[in-house]
DNA sequence: TACGTGGCGGTAT
DNA sequence: AATACCGCCACGT
């Protein structure tokens, strides 16, 4: 398969669960690119479906979307995300995902290993 | 625990 | 073709 990277970084993020997050270092590992983190990050931040968008248009069911609130920092720190600030946090928080002081609980992360 | 730093890889211009 | 731009990471202090 010759799919450029942002097309298997949006594959997979996809496939994150509701109620689950990874890294986008575990992200970087999981499309065989270990040390592309950042880039991972710069491709996200483009993302043509953004999940908030497809909610609130209604594209729900109508296409693919791209969950990037589910894609957090290795400190378990949200991370940037465009948009308003406290976006990424109060979707992740809808979806059950518990977050103290402003770091995801460990129990919600999906280990790099099951992806490996 | 919190912050700074350098390195990093891909995209966009 | 070159470089600026970053939704990061690992490590040090």
């Amino acid at each position: 398969m010759k799919d450029s990277l942002k097309e298997q970084v949006y594959t997979f993020v996809r496939t994150i669960p509701q109620g689950k997050v990874v890294t986008y270092g575990t992200v970087a590992r999981a499309i065989g690119r270990p040390n592309a983190a950042r880039a991972v990050g710069s491709i996200l931040k483009r993302n043509p479906d953004p999940f908030y968008k497809a909610v609130r248009g209604g594209l729900e069911g109508s296409r693919q979307q791209t969950p990037c609130h589910r894609v957090i920092r290795a400190d378990r720190r949200i991370g940037q995300y465009s948009g308003s600030s406290g976006v990424k946090e109060q979707l992740l928080k809808k979806e059950g995902v518990k977050i103290e002081a402003g770091k995801v609980h460990p129990a919600h992360i999906q280990p790099a290993s099951l992806y490996k």
